[in-house]
DNA sequence: TCCTCAATTGATATATCGTATCAATAACCG
DNA sequence: CGGTTATTGATACGATATATCAATTGAGGA
């Protein structure tokens, strides 16, 4: 486990790095942080498990991953905004069926959704650059054991 | 162009009424200013207009018009959150397409995104509840004349 | 009309989330 | 090994929103 955190930390780094970034201590600890994590996140979840990294700097480097597609911000249905890794074949903008249960998020592979909203964007005469959508429910998991945490 | 907005306010502060809600003095001073707009606003943009009513009665009428269904919240693209008046034939959770150029809000109608989400959570074994979605990129107007206001 | 009581209000404090500033520091490159 | 430039973090600030709670008000019944 540790190895594929570090791997992953390393791919971030990695990622950043392409982009001119520079490599330094505060980023490397945001990064792992984030690494280690297997859902999604608040900003102020990961500053409060890095009491040395000043909160401004926190914040940047979760911008920075988010413009470079390693990290997705996740709209949760009460309008909080969280964070979620990106796998590393799937990075970028998209789409996640979040589990109002447990809490969990699957990517939404696969699925066309742009065909249909370029479609319904020409009905309006309307150019679209973007957009944003977000799923909520009940995970399979949790639809069959209402009771499990 | 005043008897239509006046019509509107009436019409908000029924559908509260028939939710048992009071007819009250700052109620109705927000109700007014709201459908006074004719465009998506914040709360605070609100609140600014209306000195004389406590901020957190500004929210508190907010959140009822949306539970009541009179007003959707909408996402912007940078992630802050505005409100707008639903048409009364169009009350309720729906979609909008936003002008991220002149600011301008489309509702999203005769669209069925609900039953293509419904066939992706099939597939995911996911058992949908709710979501959000939002559009943003040029309407027609801003499309074809880029320097308009 | 007046009374009563529960809903509503608003002043205040508090919490969260995020950005601007700017001097000090550290990373990278030749 | 410098020199330049990005980066950091302390601090302040601002926007957004909710909790508390005493005072007030609306609405329905007597």
């Amino acid at each position: 486990m540790r190895n594929r955190n570090y791997a992953l930390a390393e791919h971030l780094l990695d990622t950043l790095g392409e982009q001119g970034y520079r490599d330094t201590g505060p980023r490397r600890q945001v990064v792992a942080a984030i690494a280690r994590k297997n859902r999604h996140f608040t900003a102020e979840e990961l500053r409060d498990e890095l009491p040395s990294i000043g909160r401004a700097t926190v914040y940047r480097a979760l911008k920075l991953l988010v413009q470079s597609g390693s990290l997705c911000r996740v709209l949760l249905e009460d309008g909080n905004l969280h964070y979620q890794l990106n796998a590393p074949d799937h990075p970028g903008h998209h789409h996640h069926l979040l589990c109002v249960h447990c809490g969990e998020s699957q990517d939404l592979r696969g699925c066309d959704f742009e065909e249909q909203l370029h479609s319904v964007a020409k009905l309006h005469q309307f150019q679209i650059t973007g957009h944003w959508l977000e799923i909520y429910g009940q995970c399979h998991n949790c639809a069959a054991n209402p009771n499990n945490p």
